[in-house]
DNA sequence: GCTAGCTTTGTAACCGTTTACACAAATTGG
DNA sequence: CCAATTTGTGTAAACGGTTACAAAGCTAGC
């Protein structure tokens, strides 16, 4: 099927006419430039000669153009855009993080694309692929485990991706982030050492979860070499909250034998189990010891201060912001990819009574 | 100066040859139908007969076609985009309205840039033009005062905006959130009520912050309605913390005549009082009575819940998004300006000492 | 004074979609 | 059976920038 074209020259300038917005063509004509000039002046000034960029500049400010990103970015093929899919922003390390990714991205010039996957690896997916449509430049996703399908479609489009709170030898250059598993098998070391022979655990979901399924690792790891094992019913997975912390303290805590150390899996649940044991009446850590996961201010003022681990979360989102945008510019910025965490030791952790 | 067009076919066909990215070109040529088509059946798949549809459709998961944003923005003149300035996410309150926000937009088919001012209002003025650059079809802020310049921006290229965490009557329209002054003036006559007659406040900076500064205001008149005022020596303002709430707390209540209701700006330096009470050995309520502002959790959970101002965060983040997607869409969808919000009474509030 | 090289500026094609308009084919009605 | 609609598809001009290339205007060297 073929038609010919009438090349009817109304029509070719049917728009010319009534542009009302103010685009670059506006500020060129203003000025008496060519637009190529007007586009140097914003994008590399030092070619175009001083009298010529004052009198572009002074165009550009009264008409007040601000120059359209998406023209610019299908033009360039870059949109000075990054995209992060975080499960949730409601915790306190995520939305550290996102700060910070925010903080650093915008001052060298980027967007930040935000959206959260709520622990679901399919809906992360979709986001991703959103994202991509929108043309991001870079991704920032947490964890390592996502739908089998993303690294294809990203590696398709080459878009750099760094995967953020996680960090093992074997992912050395792709993540960003504390290993979880050597934190709490560290944590479990020192309970251990204390002279602790009971543990409880009470922890989230570690359903799409690995950072969490790592930590849990590292405590059976640790157990382990010393014949320990959690038991059962010293085994306590719930929701992330204070007051799941208080039912899971208060269920473990009911068992026998009863333990003498209870890991906690975020800090929410520690506070929750610390105030539990308040109202049940236990003495910690005289009559059991409580440590938790991430520092939240409260720990540390609560009448009993709570063991915890420290992450620097700040520094996971901005580092993996630094990673991006090193990508992004061809340099290979060296950036620490396992990051600082410690372990707080606070008024919460003791030897068990008993034990000198 | 002109230069004579050199109408040179080699050069004009340089790209065709070597184009290697997938476009929708490549889609149409494989289904052998025009671009236009192809098109359509992204945007108006009603328009096309089933049988193009499906043969373009094979096309496009074939060669894993995915339209690219930034055209489709310039060519439409919408980027599906909203803009959110927040000035902290590390606030409970705001990380829950962007998750609200996120997930309204996302269902919706936008995606939200984000960005945080830090309570600057130069900053969130840097952080709007670059999101106007971006070609944001719509702004999402936090409260009523901004850089003197912002509404002309706005207005000129008429972006429609919203305010959040923001009330009031003469706003009616323009803002979404809970009624500040009117929340606090609520919450100082219930503690005048109960007999409370020496006052302290303990607060955050209201720097850029009219929330804030509403709340305060909201103090100030349901006291001087009974003739009393804040002494100057009750009155503490500082940063927003546990740590802070309990060296507030400490230095108001060392002052005499000693306060008997402790009012705090957000739920941090509440919790930072309750426990800095603990620690000074005063009793709650029976020695002072201490409410706060936003419900966060631990709260309700202390040995001593806390009496406290729930703000439904999400609902303010959900419909902010809703009426801005509506004003997008060209319906004027009817949201609650004024969201829900109560004083939750706990145990931390009763009659001072000495009153029946 | 002429040429070679550098700097500055203009021309116009191109980025990947959308969409107004033109047209052909299919449907309808008298 | 033909005119008037309706439906489906193609053509090509936008959208608002960037940038390869060409063309001048200089500078400087011999």
């Amino acid at each position: 099927m073929k038609f010919k074209a009438e090349n009817d020259p109304i029509q070719a300038g049917r728009s010319t006419g009534l542009r009302t917005t103010v685009g670059l063509r506006q500020v060129a004509m203003a000025a008496n430039v060519s637009t190529a000039t007007v586009s140097r002046v914003i994008n590399t000034p030092d070619l175009v000669s001083p009298k010529l960029r004052n009198r572009i500049n002074e165009a550009i400010d009264q008409l007040g153009w601000v120059p359209d990103g998406a023209a610019r970015a299908l033009a360039t093929k870059k949109s000075y855009t990054i995209g992060a899919v975080f499960p949730t922003l409601t915790h306190g390390d995520f939305a550290r993080a996102t700060t910070a990714i925010q903080e650093e991205l915008h001052s060298n010039g980027y967007t930040l694309l935000l959206a959260c996957s709520d622990y679901d690896i399919e809906r992360e997916f979709k986001q991703v692929r959103k994202f991509l449509e929108r043309g991001v430049d870079g991704l920032i996703l947490v964890g390592e485990n996502h739908h089998p399908d993303l690294s294809k479609f990203l590696k398709r489009r080459d878009v750099p991706m760094i995967n953020t709170f996680v960090y093992s030898k074997h992912s050395h250059g792709t993540c960003i982030g504390p290993d979880n598993h050597k934190l709490f098998y560290d944590m479990t070391r020192y309970l251990i050492d204390l002279g602790h022979q009971i543990f409880a655990v009470v922890a989230q979901s570690v359903e799409n979860n690995d950072r969490a399924q790592a930590r849990l690792e590292g405590i059976k790891d640790a157990l382990a070499e010393k014949g320990i094992a959690v038991r059962p019913q010293h085994f306590a997975i719930g929701q992330w909250s204070v007051s799941e912390g208080r039912n899971l303290f208060d269920r473990v805590m009911s068992q026998s034998p009863r333990p003498t150390a209870v890991i906690c899996g975020n800090p929410y649940l520690a506070v929750g189990a610390y105030l539990e044991s308040v109202a049940m009446n236990l003495k910690v850590p005289e009559d059991v010891s409580i440590v938790g996961y991430d520092d939240i201010e409260v720990m540390s003022h609560l009448p009993v201060p709570l063991t915890t681990v420290r992450v620097q979360s700040e520094q996971v989102g901005r580092n993996a912001a630094r990673f991006l945008l090193g990508q992004l510019e061809g340099k290979d910025i060296e950036i620490p990819f396992q990051c600082d965490s410690e372990i707080v030791i606070r008024a919460s952790s003791a030897p068990p009574q008993g034990v000198v």
